[in-house]
DNA sequence: CTTGATTCTGTTATCGATAACATATAGGAC
DNA sequence: GTCCTATATGTTATCGATAACAGAATCAAG
């Protein structure tokens, strides 16, 4: 760190190199006419100083910053993760960047983040999922960019919406249950209200169960989202000591899930011999373990690359038609955990 | 996205609040001495205008930008997840935000990445290891900002260093093996010169063997960084192909380590009988894996946090005395994939 | 050589806040 | 009531860039 002087700025640049801080500005963006002669002495100015622009002023100037805002609820979750590589990816010609918060399933922490987030000026925001609070509602339709939520279907939509429908998805996972046969069908998902996602997954599954005249009585809902490797173990223990006719068991996670695989296997249950076993968000683990688990897979990386897209096009139309739905079609991956014989 | 009009600014609020900016200004910050009456005026004109405090003119006039900016090489890897989870965390006492980028584990992106972030002129800058370009380090110096590595102990460091060593902490799991008795001892890692922590524990994990008159032999090179579980499954296999004899391995991390494990049980071998298989990271799947698969805990966590807590005296310090080592010590964890009896 | 179009470069004002300094008001101590 | 200190507020200049406009240089065509 040696001496901290300030640092060089345009002025600086110009000045060495022998023209005025316009022209130097001019220099750093590809598009401008600049001669390409002045463009490489203002390079050589720029690097001989270690000058490095400083976006802080040029945001304020030219009223872009740059950033697109993004919440995701957690940030040790490789769905969110596949999302936020989709995203990024999908922005990097843009050279835009993205500011990222994790709201830790909460929408008061949301509502301070995106707070925070907008302080910032960026130019569009992308939220994880549909439950937030008034002010945060507030916020954003004040901030007047452009707004995509993902990983839902909300009711009232911020704006723009790139998701599938959770209880949808989960109630895929009947229809395979109940087509291989299984009739004790049990959930296993996660104890708060807050996991917004999660409970509209319990809710299609159980309202699948009703429609195939099953029992919705199995149900356990066990420790606070992120719903752990550990909380799924304990959970099927929990379900089977209380409904040991059990015969499959969805979990709202395939990290719970690989959870209760395990937790089976120790305590010498087959899967799916003895109970079958599902999970939810085609995680790594889920066609890795043994046996592989069925999943279903809701493309996270698309829904990340199709939120950068429509941000993309909603920034150059300019206008304000943004109330698009990209509509991500979750798929059901059978696999060894829950096929029969 | 109500009208494009311009958001409102503090003059805005202060016309409304029959104040000067300046009052404005100071009653949004906590340790400014404003009459009790007039902030409470000051919230209310600004709730009511829905206005929005721009911190790219607060951050442009104060020259702090509450900014950190952080590099990690992977955005889905727990390990570094966990590691950002500490340093937001820690940080978020003193309202920084974590500028995120990840270099793919490439110098030359962590160079592009690096002087983009710079640009946003962040206050502090964390990188995850220990190689990066010349121009990189030049970039890094000229910021005149506190520099902190995280995860290695580079022979050269930028600044301030929060790691451990990854040559040393896989020597852990050697002495471990041959503890055990295990005497033909390989090693699964990935194939590229980019992961240099990976390639730092393969050599300490060959050091270590050679040492104990071991032969370093049963090295298998797989695959481009992050080394997946597909790929630790592939790669045992074709360690056993090319050595049978192999009684025990390690492998770069967790995820390949389960990779592996998984595939020797469809082969229908047992782990530990017949092959003991280690893991590095700690990651919850090496917990839950059948059988827990023993792997060396480095504290991600507390890497981020110790990070953070070294920003917070650093920044407060002004003296630029920061060439501080922190050094985190590598914990291995026994566990039954590789315990005998 | 003049003209007009094109390309390149400079000048001035401004983005929205805060620092630094100046001033006003309030509250005790005597 | 005076003086002093502490608290509260206002004024002016500035942070480092870019927008918008204006002016100079270049070049081809007539």
């Amino acid at each position: 760190m040696p001496g901290r002087k300030r640092p060089p700025t345009m002025a600086d640049v110009a000045h060495l190199a022998g023209v005025s801080p316009m022209t130097v500005s001019r220099a750093f963006r590809e598009e401008a006419s600049v001669k390409q002669e002045t463009r490489r002495k203002i390079r050589e100015a720029a690097e001989s100083l270690g000058y490095v622009l400083d976006s802080t002023a040029a945001g304020l100037s030219s009223r872009k910053t740059g950033f697109v805002a993004a919440t995701i609820p957690s940030i040790n979750n490789a769905n969110f993760a596949d999302s936020l590589r989709g995203l990024t990816e999908g922005l990097a010609e843009t050279g835009m960047q993205i500011l990222l918060g994790y709201t830790d399933y909460d929408v008061a922490e949301e509502e301070r983040l995106i707070e925070q987030m907008l302080r910032r000026r960026p130019e569009a925001v992308v939220v994880t999922g549909g439950a937030h609070s008034d002010r945060c509602r507030r916020l954003l339709a004040n901030a007047a960019v452009p707004v995509v939520e993902i990983w839902d279907q909300p009711e009232e939509p911020l704006g723009a919406v790139v998701g599938f429908s959770n209880a949808g998805a989960a109630s895929l996972m009947v229809d395979h249950f109940v087509e291989q046969g299984y009739r004790n069908i049990g959930f296993i998902g996660g104890d708060s209200s807050r996991d917004t996602r999660g409970l509209d997954r319990r809710r299609g599954f159980l309202r699948a169960l009703r429609e195939h005249g099953l029992s919705d009585e199995r149900v356990l809902a066990y420790g606070m989202p992120p719903i752990t490797m550990a909380q799924g173990a304990e959970a099927i223990e929990a379900l089977r000591a209380r409904w040991p006719e059990t015969e499959a068991v969805m979990c709202v996670s395939d990290l719970s899930a690989f959870g209760a695989l395990s937790a089976c296997q120790r305590l010498g249950l087959k899967v799916p011999g003895d109970i079958a076993i599902a999970g939810f968000g085609a995680y790594d683990i889920a066609e890795h373990a043994n046996p592989p688990i069925t999943t279903i897979d809701v493309s996270a990386r698309e829904i990340g690359a199709r939120a950068a897209a429509l941000i993309i096009d909603l920034l150059e139309a300019e206008q304000s038609s943004d109330l698009s739905l990209v509509e991500i079609e979750p798929k059901l991956l059978a696999r060894a955990s829950t096929l029969k014989g």
